[in-house]
DNA sequence: GCAAATGTCGCCGTTTGA
DNA sequence: CGGATCAAACGGCGACAT
């Protein structure tokens, strides 16, 4: 079974109130995996891969549609029953935490312990724990043993159970790094650790190059931040075919429009205004580019990001099919702050 | 061919403002 | 007043994450 597809296929009911779901093989689009059973992940499928290509994988998989709001809800009941075992909780994502408990008398595993069945009386659901020195590490082992594992390890633990691990399995090292280091004969975790130094700088300058060496020493000294505020605000959305600037202009404008109005809600919703209105867009070669512009002032008026929006679309040069098109707000304060009722500078008009 | 949505961060070249 | 200089801000983009 897989989840994901991309737009809104939901199960056939059936006369009888039975509910048919739709057959992986079955489905036409341009949507991504959100994620997979192990049993799908067995033949090759994973989260992020097109659908339509695990389709050829596991064409009999069966294709449920994503449930955010389902998620969102399972997600806080999760880290609500963390908070309760844990004081200082950072969020990473939907289904994620990292927790400081260095305050817990308890052992290790009396504490995975816990959690485990913490989350498991909220949620009904299981978990995997890391229990080591610090975040990288315990990101690395929350991943060794899963599902419904538990890894607890120290400093020791390095050259026998993180040394012999990939290279990409090390939080911040992706695809492009991973690729490169490769081509240096650097494949392992531990071979990075003895890697010469000056080869390192020389191919990924001096700051990386000093951060691969600490990561792959285990040595990892960032806090647990319990607390952030948003950089950025932004919808973003796929067209079901590439659409042409000029030809399908009649689709893309109130597609565009929508898309300021939705992120106009979001920043009053969220209690926030943005002085950076940006966009991005994502031709049918796959190519991706973005213009910013920055106001006088923090704005959440779907106009004004409208307008604003309209004028960084024509700094881009539209010679391609477009697939992608997406707006974003930045450089955000909280609205309280802002003064709200100030008299708007920018002339409006409409193009 | 077939590649989502949302967000953060770092680098780098250019612009801007003392 | 015109440059030179330097730091901060801005804007674009790639890499990476869930």
């Amino acid at each position: 079974m897989v989840v994901g597809g991309g737009r809104d296929h939901h199960p056939h009911i059936r006369a009888d109130g039975t509910r048919e779901f739709s057959k992986l093989r079955d489905y036409v689009g341009r949507g991504v995996l959100t994620t997979a059973t192990y049993e799908a992940r067995a033949l090759g499928v994973h989260s992020g891969m097109p659908t339509m290509k695990a389709g050829k994988l596991a064409p009999e998989a069966i294709l449920l549609p994503v449930h955010f709001e389902l998620y969102r809800r399972y997600s806080r009941l999760f880290k609500q029953a963390v908070a309760e075992i844990c004081p200082s909780i950072e969020d990473v994502g939907i289904d994620e935490l990292y927790a400081d408990i260095t305050s817990l008398p308890e052992d290790s595993m009396t504490i995975a312990r816990r959690i485990k069945d913490g989350v498991r009386a909220a949620t009904g659901l299981t978990c995997s724990v890391g229990i080591t020195p610090n975040k990288l590490l315990s990101k690395i082992s929350s991943d060794l043993k899963k599902p419904d594992g538990v890894t607890i390890l120290t400093m020791k633990d390095l050259p026998t159970v993180i040394w012999p691990l990939p290279v990409s399995k090390i939080n911040g090292i992706g695809p492009k790094a991973t690729a490169k280091l490769g081509t240096l004969g650097i494949e392992s975790i531990g071979e990075l650790a003895k890697a010469d130094s000056a080869a390192l700088q020389q191919h990924f300058g001096p700051h990386y190059a000093f951060w691969l060496t600490e990561v792959a020493h285990g040595r990892d000294d960032r806090p647990v931040v319990t607390s952030s505020e948003p950089k950025s605000i932004s919808r973003e959305t796929t067209f079901d075919r590439d659409l042409h600037p000029r030809a399908d202009r009649a689709l893309l404008t109130p597609i565009f429009s929508e898309l300021c109005a939705q992120v106009a809600d979001d920043l009053r919703r969220k209690g926030y205004r943005g002085r950076t209105i940006g966009i991005k867009l994502r031709f049918d070669n796959f190519a991706t580019v973005t213009r910013d512009s920055r106001l006088s002032s923090a704005t959440d008026d779907k106009l004004l990001i409208r307008l604003v929006a309209g004028r960084c679309l024509k700094r881009v040069p539209l010679e391609r099919r477009i697939r992608l098109l997406g707006v974003r707000v930045s450089s955000l304060e909280p609205a309280a702050v802002s003064e709200a009722h100030l008299p708007v500078q920018a002339g409006l008009g409409f193009d």
